[in-house]
DNA sequence: CTGAAAGCGCTTACAG
DNA sequence: CTGAAAGCGCTTACAG
């Protein structure tokens, strides 16, 4: 585990004490200029690199951030991992990952085990007494739980729903389908909470469909989309998954994607630009939040070097491109199916 | 850092040696009953978990994996690590995940602090000094260097090239065109090399163009593919991203895919058999990828609970969907713009 | 400026 | 079956 050579090994070399070596290592200004030498001299020709875990342990720490979150394999993680990592790096922190849904007992461990010395919490349907019982900082990022004792950081997701339905309405949408998120996620429920605001405030018609996220989720509205007698001409979906998976299936269907039906997503993930067509979607800036999240738990662990990192404005914008238009002019194909 | 309570706690609470309770909580049959009752009341009664990090100190290990790879944002990555967690938390293993370009000298440490067993590589160019230096079990994966001395798991990229090639040489393409990942890349040179092998074996035309696998290298080999002449009708490109760069901007520029150009792709990434068209692609089965990956480094470390997990077969496959067609039979387009 | 000693919180031979 | 003691590899008051 540990290289071969020890804190001893090196003050023998020297001929100092091993503590003479700690301080030329970790405050060289303290210790004389001869013995300095000698000691760094020693570290050269022994190839000494402190342990890590030993000295954590003397100073009660763990120089680590540990990032949970509920699947790793989503890919709208990676980006916010990468922030994240960045900023605990530069902050002197290792960055542990572990999937949230491990099983009540691992879980548990993980915020008691002494190797981490604080949390990104990016799932909020944990058990509260568990994540309350870990006496770690925490940070609740993109998800959140009202139960849980720790400061958020997201967007504002009603709003972003808002502006979703408010670009739909601009368009002239009249009726606009919503395909959500499970019931119990919090995301889905402001969504859908932002949804109906925004139709009611500008007196169009709404409809909801649960989803979860996925492709598949997104494929299968399609399916229920098509039998919908009026068809919304516009759809938001409460992701960009979801929203390709609705328009893939769309295609398959026979139905074009902007001209029979209105597609907006949700996240701006990274193919979304590259997508036939290019994706309108609401922007949820993931590099900017992973990077946010960190200077706000590297703060709470006091290490913070510099000052308030200041509020990056973390705000979703819809990024309007080539999956909406102003619904068919042409009723043909709707009023055709109808009056079979 | 640590819960509250340490074992002194629990030890005199119970009236016993902290020795016991050590005892009773890591291997309880060889603690007397009452005493192991009376140890474990007390244990609940003061809530004590213990502290992982005095005792991995203790017992000179880690019980944690380290992943290193290029570029966490890459979302290729995601279900590797996913699986990799998932393995290595059935072993009782934390995963640690960082960036492999964070650095000569803090690349070096992280090998050589203590807190990893064993690392999981994704980078084939670190240099091999810092990686030969770590005196850690390792595995490579996915990407490699001959120069590392660690193990490799893998998909044979050569062959699979050479799959890609086969497929569109039996739709009848004569000339096909190759975008590869960058110089420097090992995956970009043998899948280069498999391309090569493949086209000379079929006597049909290859040309290459260097990419980097990303969208945007995609983009950018269509509006070079569209000014070649003649334009080939088939296109191999080395990741899947940058096949739906290439599509996308197909798209753009007015080719239809598989219409005017076939496209396969490299990876078989979530989105690829939603895109539109579906993206025919070279499947990397990247869950068994991982889980080999972290199968076999739990083994190094010696702590394999089953026997060999039998080698599952981590085969490459084509799977073919909608973006390859046999070539274009009206060659007008062309002629025409010869013509030009 | 430097060293002897204690201690971080555990586990594990070694005795009994 | 249980305990006293050493020790994992460091750092850090405390003296001098």
């Amino acid at each position: 585990m540990s290289g071969r050579v020890r804190i001893v090994d090196v003050a023998s070399l020297a001929g100092v004490s091993t503590a003479t070596v700690s301080r030329a290592l970790s405050a060289p200004e303290t210790v004389g200029r001869a013995t300095r030498d000698r000691v760094m001299e020693a570290v050269r020709a022994t190839g000494y690199r402190v342990n890590g875990a030993a000295r954590d342990l003397r100073q009660q720490r763990a120089r680590s951030l540990l990032i949970l979150a509920p699947n790793l394999a989503n890919t709208f993680f990676s980006r916010i991992f990468s922030a994240i990592q960045e900023e605990a790096s530069a902050a002197g922190l290792a960055v542990q990952i572990s999937d949230s849904r491990i099983g009540r007992e691992k879980l548990v461990s993980l915020g008691y085990d002494g190797r981490a010395d604080g949390i990104v919490l990016l799932d909020g349907a944990i058990d509260p007494d568990v994540v309350n019982g870990w006496r770690l900082p925490m940070i609740q990022l993109c998800e959140w739980n009202e139960a849980y004792r720790a400061p958020r950081i997201g967007i504002d997701n009603a709003a972003a729903a808002r502006m979703a339905v408010e670009h739909l309405a601009d368009l002239c949408h009249r009726s606009v389908l919503h395909v959500s998120g499970p019931d119990g996620n919090v995301l889905a429920v402001t969504r859908r909470e932002g949804f109906s605001d925004g139709v009611a405030a500008r007196g169009i018609a709404g409809t909801t469909l649960a989803g979860d996220f996925t492709l598949e989720a997104g494929a299968c509205a399609a399916r229920r989309w098509a039998e919908l007698r009026p068809r919304p001409t516009g759809v938001f979906c409460a992701s960009d998954e979801c929203a390709l998976g609705f328009i893939s299936e769309c295609a398959a269907l026979g139905f074009g994607v902007p001209d029979d039906v209105s597609v907006v997503g949700f996240d701006d993930i990274d193919f979304a630009h590259r997508f036939l067509p290019a994706l309108t979607t609401i922007r949820q800036p993931r590099e900017a939040l992973g990077r946010a999240a960190a200077k706000a738990l590297v703060n709470l662990l006091g290490l913070a070097q510099v000052a308030d990192p200041g509020d990056p404005a973390i705000a979703p914008t819809i990024v309007v491109r080539s999956s909406t238009a102003p619904p068919p002019t042409d009723d043909s194909r709707v009023a055709t199916i109808t009056l079979d």
